[in-house]
DNA sequence: CTCAAAAAAGAACGATCGTGCTATTTTGCA
DNA sequence: TGCAAAATAGCACGATCGTTCTTTTTTGAG
């Protein structure tokens, strides 16, 4: 790899660290340069604006996902098994050290819900993406009978991506130690999987 | 009500909407000021301070909550009716005209989970008094055999505030159109009551 | 109507940020 | 090792923002 790409990947590893903690729309190219040593120039020379950083930066945190959640789902068989594995970890992400500040993903869907634009381009694209996955892996999980045979995957995949939501917000704003555990019993509810136990019944 | 608080609360009317556009760290005084037909330093003499500002916008927009969710729910009697009215006004606010860009208080979530000092104390207590309220009327609901006795309130709390961050998403970002009739599905399949036809099974 | 107090306006400041331009250093191939 | 090209640094600019200070306008009670 060239030294440009080289440095390019660790200034966008550590915009992504910044990004998680103060939002994609404030990172500046200032603190940015000093974190990765380089000057304001130096560093701006590899994106030619802010914009093009923030897109950078959306688009790494993209890649970083699909590593860590999307990927090591995949080694799993198709069918329930694969779709646990990618909830499990992507809950789990959230407590990673990865992204001290929550992710950036999620905040930036908040931060350029209405600014149109490249970013918000790239964001709508990588969520969509997102929920296809996990309602395909739904879908396979049905397929495979190890899902209820009525359930409606469409609003099962609205409700887990929820669990997502709800267990990143009571963790990084209400400091919520069972969050965790919340979105993994709301799984094995939903799901109707054996999971952690304490109490999944519904009727 | 003195000139001063007349004008104060036209300017924090105008700043919760444009919170719920930008986001309530990116608001400016100027731009807020030339909104609400005031200079700088005339809207500045109302909070003392940016910081103030903003603080003033988080408590208006918890009021506006209580107002348009909380205070009508409690019309309804005690128990499913005023659980399912709460929940259903919560959704159906995400759609109205007083918040074009989305609810604040949620981006305010993601904006300043990382960002220790006043916004962030109210924020969480919000957000808990919130949460509280929810968990109370699933209590009552259970209490009055309207819910299944064996249902986990605090879990079934996190998974109706997962589904409204679900449906804030999809509406904001994917531009999702049956968000909100997958919000309100989703709030029967776990409360277990009739709802919008299409499909509940689960088992 | 008067006039003191309240409210708002106007101008200016220091700081920060994105960006463009030029000079300097570093890289990697001949 | 020499040298062109690539990468980075240095510097300055215009713009924007929060804030302060002073002046002007507006308000409302006597």
């Amino acid at each position: 790899m060239s030294k440009k790409a080289l440095t390019r990947e660790a200034i966008l590893q550590q915009a992504v660290r910044s990004a998680s903690q103060i939002g994609i729309s404030r990172l500046t190219i200032g603190s940015l340069a000093e974190q990765s040593g380089l000057s304001k120039s130096g560093l701006f020379a590899h994106f030619g604006s802010k914009e093009a950083l923030q897109l950078a930066v959306v688009q790494a945190a993209q890649a970083q996902f699909v590593e860590e959640v999307v990927k090591p789902a995949f080694t799993q068989p198709r069918g329930m098994a694969r779709l646990r594995a990618l909830f499990h970890a992507w809950v789990m992400r959230l407590y990673g050290s990865s992204m001290p500040g929550g992710c950036p993903l999620l905040a930036a869907a908040y931060e350029f819900d209405d600014q149109p634009g490249a970013i918000r381009d790239a964001l709508v694209a990588g969520q969509r993406w997102q929920r296809d996955t996990l309602q395909r892996l739904l879908q396979d999980a049905q397929d495979a009978g190890e899902l209820a045979a009525g359930s409606h995957v469409p609003l099962l995949a609205f409700m887990l991506f929820g669990l997502i939501q709800s267990a990143h917000h009571d963790h990084q704003l209400l400091d919520n130690h069972h969050s965790a555990q919340l979105a993994l019993q709301g799984f094995a509810q939903l799901c109707g999987t054996a999971a952690p136990r304490t109490d999944g019944a519904s009727t």
